[in-house]
DNA sequence: AGCACGCCGACT
DNA sequence: GTCGGCGTGCTC
């Protein structure tokens, strides 16, 4: 009998393409295997090896080498790998590839281990003394002052530190080694008294240490869920195993990740996109081989190999960018639950704003809730008051009663935080003469107006285009721009409380990595200051003096389309309003809204998020949505509308006569039928169950691949989709 | 996805 | 007379 290996490659196919053993080494599942594959070859992962194949043994050829001594991927991230794949309806190719770093997916061999360390010579340390060194390479040889640094630690504390360092290393004051330079690591800073909550959450995650647990950790800001993912860590640490820690982001909080390496005293290998793709191979590596003790990292480190695996933390486990929306689109925190039970260790979900998934998982007794209620150190949960903006005289959009609470938090010393979920001057730009409004020619949608750049942008698709000086329709002079964005409060604010530090917080203000960094250093905490900002303002750094959060306008989400809108809403409303007041000083929070009677709006602030979240399960209990009913969307995108409608109709001809209990819904046009000039189509499949749903899935997306139509159009099916556009 | 092969318009 | 447009088909 011939062996045959079942080898999945980096192509959006629905299959595995089989191959005859290499010349030389012994292929196992798992390995890594280098292929001939059309004209070129490709880099492959073994999944299977068995003695037959569907293909003629006489088309086989042979694979032409494995690049590694063992399998890179253990048999626990294989089967968790092609559970994910069956589960998401991805090429099992595109599965491996997202779960490998890019650096592993190429031929090249794999990177040294060694840590890239950096340390002053004899004549940096002279250099150090006599201080004659200016910008980066004084701030790098002051960072070096204090012993080595890794290269990892130093882009974290230094961002673009590597100029200075090519410098330096020039002028013969900087060295570079593999070797960790003789000094002590960093021993673990004091951890601060747990109180009882905090105790009581650490106990039970720890007793169940060992197997198999999720557990839903639901505390608001504040409320010290860091301090219980701290203990958990220490105890998994002392019985020398690997905690996994998922964050929806890194970018912002890069203090904080100096603070978990201070307090625990180990090196925490970080995992995010952002990383250079040699430090990520490197990073995933040694958690692979088992030296690497606590991992913390965004989506994509969910598939970090995790041999001595003791916890798996997903904080944040609300926040939608655990869910990739392109190309594999897999959950993270669902599959962080897989690999825990796959794993045999607990998983804790923390959120103050749980998910409606997770909070319906947990009244169903398949989590244990832990509750954090108290803020420690914060001496009550801020006050909110609403501000009805009918009939006010608006400033820029804000109201008298919201400036007047921004003068009196600036007067007394402290921060306050405008938040607006919109960037950009203007939503809106419209001509008063004849009703013309500047719209994106791609998307069928209103044009954001910059004022700084002068532009008109589509925030869909990014198209830009100068602003007219007249109505390009009527010609009338004037155009004026509708609504507000984070650039005009800020503009206005800027009148309004003149010497006042107004700082805007949004993607146009954040491009640069460290620019969030830079913004804190450049705000003393004691000072009075303005932050204007978009939903990038909800998570971040901690601020002891912000004391007054200001919503500026949340109505858009109250009438969305999308069942989720509430829920999201909700979350937001709540996360933002954390922000204010810590320490001693008590937070106050102004929400500003169209609809104050909104019943969503008056029960969240009468009853809080955890009632809130009760009444939006029974609504979505109801109607069957998620998480009572379980939903996949195709959907479909070409040039040409007819291209998408046939397509989506051949799509429809391709489920099985017998539905049993799924329901179609469409062929339908997307929630924005038309973006970036392409016109959008979309197929909702539902089912109160998610085998009856499951059943159907897989055979029709397979034949879908199929579809003669499916060549004139882009298409993609979403199980699980986390919004509906 | 890439990358070929394969038939119809504007250029040296 | 060619270079090259992207339609169609294949990769074990």
């Amino acid at each position: 009998m011939s062996v045959v290996l079942h080898v999945a490659l980096p192509v959006p196919l629905p299959h595995v393409f089989d191959y005859l053993p290499p010349a030389h080494g012994e292929a196992r599942v798992g390995s890594r295997v280098v292929v001939p594959f059309g004209r070129g070859q490709q880099v492959g992962i073994v999944v299977a090896i068995d003695g037959d194949s569907e293909v003629a043994g006489s088309r086989l050829k042979p694979a032409l080498a494995l690049p590694d001594d063992a399998p890179l991927l253990d048999a626990e991230l294989m089967r968790t790998l092609a559970w994910a794949a069956d589960y998401w309806l991805a090429a099992p190719g595109e599965a491996y590839a997202t779960a490998l770093p890019q650096a592993l997916r190429s031929t090249r061999s794999l990177p040294a281990l060694g840590t890239e360390y950096w340390k002053l010579s004899a004549d940096g340390h002279q250099a150090l003394q006599a201080g004659i060194r200016r910008g980066g390479s004084a701030a790098l040889l002051t960072a070096l002052a204090g012993g080595g640094l890794s290269a990892a630690e130093l882009s974290l504390r230094l961002p673009g530190w590597r100029a200075a360092a090519r410098r330096l290393a020039g002028a013969g004051l900087l060295e570079r080694s593999e070797q960790l330079p003789d000094h002590t690591p960093a021993t673990a800073s004091a951890a601060p008294a747990l109180n009882a909550e905090q105790r009581q959450a650490v106990a039970a995650v720890g007793a169940s240490l060992g197997h198999y647990q999720p557990f839903l950790l639901d505390g608001v800001t504040g409320s010290g869920k860091t301090e219980v993912y701290l203990a958990l860590i220490q105890q998994v640490l002392a019985r020398g195993q690997q905690t996994l820690l998922l964050v929806p982001e890194i970018g912002l909080a890069p203090q904080a990740l100096l603070r978990l390496r201070e307090r625990l005293g180990v090196a925490v290998e970080v995992l995010h996109s952002n990383l250079a793709e040699g430090e990520r191979a490197r990073a995933w590596l040694r958690a692979g081989n088992g030296s690497a003790r606590v991992i913390l990292g965004t989506r994509s480190a969910v598939f970090t190999p995790l041999p001595k695996a003791g916890l798996i933390i997903v904080d944040e486990e609300h926040d939608s960018a655990f869910k990739q929306q392109d190309g594999f689109r897999y959950h993270a925190r669902d599959l962080a639950l897989v690999r825990a039970r796959a794993l045999g260790v607990p998983v804790v979900l923390g959120s103050g704003t749980p998910s409606l998934e997770s909070l319906a998982n947990a009244a169903a007794g398949r989590y244990r809730l832990l509750h954090l209620r108290a803020r420690p150190g914060a001496a009550r949960a801020p006050q909110v008051d609403v501000v009805d903006m009918r009939a006010q005289r608006l400033e820029h959009g804000m109201s008298p009663a919201l400036l007047g609470a921004v003068a009196d938090t600036l007067a007394r010393g402290e921060q306050a935080l405008v938040f607006r979920n919109r960037r950009g001057y203007a939503p809106v730009l419209l001509c008063h003469q004849c009703g013309w409004h500047a719209e994106c020619a791609r998307c069928e949608r209103p044009l954001t107006l910059h004022a700084r750049t002068r532009r008109l942008v589509c925030h869909h698709c990014g198209l830009q285009r100068a602003v007219p000086a007249t109505c390009p329709a009527c010609g009338a002079p004037g155009l004026s721009a509708h609504g507000q964005g984070t650039e005009r409060l800020e503009e206005a604010l800027l009148a309004r409380f003149p010497g006042v530090p107004i700082r805007r917080v949004d993607r146009e203000t954040m491009q640069r990595r460290d620019a969030f960094a830079e913004l804190l250093a450049s705000l003393r905490e004691d000072e009075a200051a303005v932050l204007v900002g978009t939903q990038m303002l909800a998570k971040g750094h901690d601020l002891p003096n912000l004391t007054l959060v200001a919503i500026v306008g949340v109505d858009e989400g109250l009438f969305s389309v999308d069942f989720r809108a509430g829920e999201r809403l909700a979350q937001l409303v709540v996360q933002v309003a954390g922000r204010a007041g810590r320490a001693r000083k008590p937070g106050r929070v102004i929400l500003q809204t169209h609809q104050p009677e909104h019943p969503l709006l008056r029960g969240l602030l009468a009853h809080g998020y955890a009632a809130t979240a009760r009444e939006l399960l029974a609504e979505r209990q109801a109607v069957a949505l998620p998480p009572y009913g379980h939903q996949a969307l195709l959907r479909a995108e070409a040039a040409r509308r007819e291209a998408v409608d046939a397509f989506l109709a051949a799509a429809c001809a391709a489920l099985p006569p017998e539905l049993g209990t799924v329901q179609v819904a469409g062929p339908m046009p997307a929630p924005m039928p038309v973006r970036a000039g392409r016109q959008r189509g979309q197929l909702l499949l539902e089912a109160p169950r998610r085998a009856s749903l499951h059943a159907i899935l897989r055979p029709w997306w397979l034949t879908l691949h199929a579809l003669p139509e499916a060549r004139q159009v882009r298409w993609s099916v979403d199980v699980d989709p986390i919004d509906l556009y």
